[in-house]
RNA sequence: GGUCGCGUAGCUCAGCUGGAUAGAGCAUCUGCCUUCUAAGCAGACGGUCACAGGUUCGAAUCCUGUCGCGAUCACCA
């Protein structure tokens, strides 16, 4: 319709003015003037001299004329409001309707791919908020990106090596007396957790052990036994002894149990994992091929780095002076391995917006190195989620876990499902499934439908809503159409053509309309909250119209199959946007 | 200190590729369940869009500066 009238428009300039204009801006009327389109004419001064409303009053009456669909116009002020048919609506209605998977684009198969990397944990802890809005996040980022036209791969570096690990593995030999998760009952990420936890304590009372015999808080820190320990046992690791590394494989198990686990609750999923333990040698040859190309420079002690003051960053060291890789260097041969393992056209990192700064640096090292894809690499850097006492720190015990959240979102949706009491009929297993459902909605809606990049304060003691803007909401509409649908014994699937529109139902056309771009434009900003904050709109304006005319109860046969029709699609949108957001809708609630 | 991000109603957030009188939800208050699910709808109240300049016919939106909050600037990851 708006490429319709952009012709249009420019040929009515030609015709009146004998004027070629490059583009026309248009954008929906506000609620409070009539109309469906507004073409803005203060835009157009720059090719017409005069006054707006005249020129405006002019282009109406050429559109009128000329253009179908416009039934009539109206200017205020330099705003040109147009008109449409209902008949155009209804046409375009008709046709959305016929759509199987309305504003989905199927995945091109012979095109590149855009890799999606998120969550990749450290295997010596469990799971946590913050690691909830990545996978959220990262997960939902992904399946919009799907939705847009392009084939996706998800995928998480696994970091399962490194001296938390040891500590972890170190504390349970120590203090362990053999536990396990089936010894225990406990979550193998959570067994494992509090022997990190156990590390941490010991290692502080031998700090201020230390301390008190003289030594200085710097000192202390460096030379507690327990952490020279640890340290010896990370050498052991690399050297490969047998012990050790079972040791290593036994308990990294546990965590990875545990962390499907919570990755099945929360219904996230990855099609490759990376480990670090398979790639932290990765990238020191690149960095030795970089010295001979001069992108990198030596330093006295052997350490390897690049200077990147003239792109008004740092220098920063890219290989330590024993030759071992930072952190930088692995990233930047898993890049490249990734490059190598899949046809890309995009790699998108889901990770804090604390490493910002790295990133840049990441991949202005890797365009500095000559790799053309370098310019397709996206860090999805989002705001950290803070307690209202912070940061979370799991040494102080300040976190909040992601199983405990999860189940405490579960318990509360529970609690306000039985208050309603609307569940006659249900069994106790589809009542289970159905609170979980949405409690995992109002967890997931909370966290999405905020711009990645701004931090999100969660205050734990007034927990997550579930009436206004939530997920439950949006559930409750789509619910209440199952229930209409339900009811809807009569074939709606018939044409319907020639009715009278009501305001509502233009409204919600509108909305309808819009779904597509929507999609493409939160793949195209990598933001969730696009799709989350136009689902709602598009849940108010269905309920709008469902309190404010009947469906079922319509005399209009006509009408009342247009009605349903409606629904029906509203419903179904709603449940593929929250499909996007990993949000499961329920037939009753 | 340098760099980056954020600052919109009491609270949580939309709007930010410049357009009409800045929008929702929560909270507070008023109405609406003998009709399709009231986790709903309709309405009221609530704003110096941090502040100051600039660009423009027009700025919450773009530019500059100031203030506030956060992150970052490790031979940590």
């Amino acid at each position: 319709m708006q490429q319709k009238l952009e012709t249009a428009v420019k040929k009515g300039f030609e015709e009146i003015y004998q004027t070629k204009i490059e583009s026309v801006e248009f954008q929906a009327t506000r609620k409070d003037f009539e109309g469906d389109i507004t073409i803005v004419i203060f835009a157009f001064l720059r090719y017409v001299k005069g006054n707006p409303i005249e020129i405006g009053t002019k282009l109406g009456t050429y559109l009128k004329e000329n253009v179908l669909e416009i039934a009539d116009f109206n200017v205020v002020k330099g705003f040109l409001n147009l008109i449409i048919s209902d008949t155009f609506f209804i046409n375009d209605f008709n046709s959305i309707y016929k759509i199987n998977n309305f504003g989905i684009v199927a995945p091109k198969e012979n095109e590149k791919a855009v890799m999606v990397e998120y969550s990749s944990p450290n295997t010596n802890k469990p799971l946590h908020l913050g690691h909830i809005r990545n996978n959220l996040l990262g997960y939902s980022v992904a399946e919009i990106i799907k939705a847009s036209g392009k084939k996706v791969y998800k995928t998480q570096i696994i970091n399962d090596r490194g001296i938390h690990i040891c500590k972890s593995m170190l504390a349970w030999q120590r203090f362990g007396n053999g536990e396990t998760p089936e010894s225990t009952g406990l979550k193998g990420d959570k067994l494992v957790g509090n022997y990190y936890v156990a590390f941490d304590k010991a290692y502080k009372e031998e700090i201020s052990q230390l301390i008190s015999e003289g030594k200085t808080a710097e000192e202390a820190k460096k030379q507690a036994p327990i952490l020279l320990e640890a340290q010896e046992m990370l050498l052991k690791w690399e050297a490969g002894d047998k012990e050790v590394v079972d040791l290593w494989k036994t308990m990294n198990q546990w965590v990875y149990d545990g962390f499907d686990q919570t990755y099945k609750e929360l219904g996230v999923d990855f099609d490759k994992n990376y480990y670090e333990s398979n790639t932290y040698l990765l990238g020191k040859d690149v960095v030795t091929d970089g010295l001979k190309k001069g992108v990198f420079y030596k330093k006295e002690d052997g350490s390897v780095w690049i200077d990147l003051t003239k792109e008004g960053l740092d220098e920063k060291i890219v290989l330590r002076s024993d030759g071992t890789a930072v952190y930088m260097t692995q990233d930047i041969g898993t890049a490249i391995e990734r490059f190598k393992d899949f046809d890309l056209s995009e790699l998108v990192y889901t990770v804090g917006n604390e490493q910002d700064y790295h990133f840049k640096v990441l991949f202005l090292i890797l365009d500095k190195l000559g790799f053309e894809w370098a310019k397709n690499l996206y860090h999805l850097s989002y705001g950290m989620v803070d307690l209202p006492s912070g940061k979370m720190k799991s040494r102080e015990g300040t976190v909040v876990d992601a199983d405990d959240l999860m189940l405490e979102m579960t318990n509360t949706a529970r609690a306000i499902s039985q208050e309603l009491g609307k569940l006659e009929g249900y069994s106790n297993e589809e009542k289970e499934l159905l609170y979980k459902t949405i409690g995992l909605g109002a967890l997931k809606y909370y966290i999405l439908k905020v711009d990645p990049k701004k931090r999100i304060l969660f205050d734990p003691e007034e927990s997550v809503d579930f009436a206004g803007n939530t997920g439950p909401f949006i559930q409750y509409t789509y619910a209440r159409i199952q229930s209409i649908l339900r009811k809807a014994t009569f074939n709606y699937n018939q044409k319907i053509t020639d009715i009278k529109l009501d305001e509502k139902e233009k409204e919600l056309i509108k909305q309808i309309q819009l779904f597509p771009e929507i999609i493409q434009n939160a793949a195209q900003n990598h933001s969730p909250a696009i799709i989350a904050n136009y689902t709602y709109d598009l849940v108010k304006v269905y309920n709008s119209f469902y309190q404010t005319v009947p469906i079922l109860g319509c005399e209009n046969q006509q009408e009342k199959i247009f009605r349903t029709q409606l629904s029906f699609k509203v419903a179904e949108i709603i449940k593929t946007a929250f499909k996007l957001l990993g949000i499961n809708v329920p037939d009753r609630m």
